[in-house]
RNA sequence: GCCCAGGUAGCUCAGUUGGUAGAGCAGCGGACUGAAAAUCCGCGUGUCGGUGGUUCGAAUCCGCCCCUGGGCA
């Protein structure tokens, strides 16, 4: 039976940092649970961490999938359950850190059995969705798939085409396949952590950081991936920053607009994730995970530091614990 | 010092002939079952610079004061 630990916190908490201090302290193993940080073409944008932290302690999944591809939830959680296996036979203890809900949940709930979609299945519906507009196309799944329609809006554009594509493929309603029960990846975290640090901190140090990742190569890196002529809507190209910094490389928005823009979109995402931590936590299979109402960075950390000190020699009795902090 | 123009939401501003205020952006709350840094849904959050007056009633009219721009000295 596989035990992990789990670090869930919105983008620019200080997660990363912290799962590597509790790798080095408990002999640990960190796996990436951060859905942009799997690029390869984001390291800088992505605040991906690099060879200095690698050479310290192994990091799996991170960088590992081409911008070109269109990378999944489930295929993250079974990569991700790997990954965890295989740390925990080596004898270490897998730390799983990332800023993706949805991922967490895929590992530790599971999803439905749903088959894999062709990419042309989803192509044909999103071009339907195109041409008919929100509320024809909201007829059509109506039809396909009353139970999902009635709980989606018009304009959720997203999942509406992925309902029709998945009962036109499949010949089964993505309601009906959501009602399967779903099958965990791995056991629930033997500690989960939350990080919760208050909000206008947040703000300012993912302003702040934004600016340093244009100091560290973030332009060149959205000129290169910009370069490659991949699809719009690929998620790659639709991380945060990368489609206003592209803009600004064709010329269509100053330094400044970019910028500003940028870190909203950076302020809004991390509101979303602190929505999804806050009612979602970690998983529904894990009941007490411990929330740290500070980040490591804050002034008021220790307090949460000693909380975490005795959670975690709580959880793993048998480990070092060697953090000095 | 004098003369103008302004002080209304976090910001930029609107506000009809007096009836206790509304847009954009920012922000806030929420949803989330295989693109999730995605995709959506919802919400004005206010000593109308201060104070005294006119009025049934003042962001709107009058007096005084404060502040900010610009001009003249």
């Amino acid at each position: 039976m596989t035990t992990s630990l789990a670090i869930f916190g919105p983008t620019g908490s200080g997660k990363s940092a912290l799962a590597l201090d509790l790798a080095l302290a408990l002999d640990g193993e960190v796996v990436n649970a951060d859905s942009m940080q799997v690029y390869r073409d984001l390291r800088v944008l992505t605040a991906r961490p690099g060879p200095a932290e690698a050479a310290l302690v192994p990091h799996r999944l991170y960088g590992h999938v081409d911008a070109g591809q269109r990378y999944s939830a489930m295929a993250w959680a079974q990569e991700a359950a790997a990954a965890a296996a295989a740390a925990h036979a080596a004898g270490r203890l897998p730390i799983l850190v990332g800023g993706t809900g949805l991922y967490f949940a895929a590992l530790y709930d599971g999803m439905a059995p749903i088959p894999d979609l062709s990419p042309a299945a989803l192509a044909e519906a999103g071009a339907d969705y195109a041409a008919l507009g929100p509320q024809r196309f909201h007829d059509l799944v109506a039809e396909a798939d009353p139970d999902l329609a009635a709980r989606l809006p018009p304009g959720d554009r997203q999942r509406l085409v992925r309902a029709l594509a998945v009962a036109r493929e499949t010949g089964r309603r993505l309601s009906a396949w959501q009602a399967e029960p779903a099958q965990p990846l791995l056991p629930p975290p033997a500690l989960g952590i939350l990080l919760l640090p208050s909000r206008p901190a947040l703000y300012a140090r993912c302003d702040n950081r934004l600016v340093a990742m244009l100091t560290e190569g973030a332009l060149d890196e959205v000129r290169a991936l910009a370069g490659r002529g991949l699809a719009p809507d690929l998620p790659a190209m639709k991380a945060v920053g990368v489609p206003h910094l592209a803009a600004w490389l064709r010329g269509e928005l100053d330094r400044a607009t970019a910028l500003s823009l940028a870190q909203r979109d950076t302020r809004r995402y991390a509101k979303r994730q602190t929505t999804w931590l806050r009612h979602r936590g970690l998983a529904r299979s894990l009941a007490q995970p411990l929330l740290l109402s500070a980040a490591p960075w804050a002034p008021d950390w220790p307090a949460q530091a000693a909380r975490l000190r005795a959670a975690v020699a709580a959880a793993f009795p048998g480990r070092a614990w060697n953090v000095a902090d």
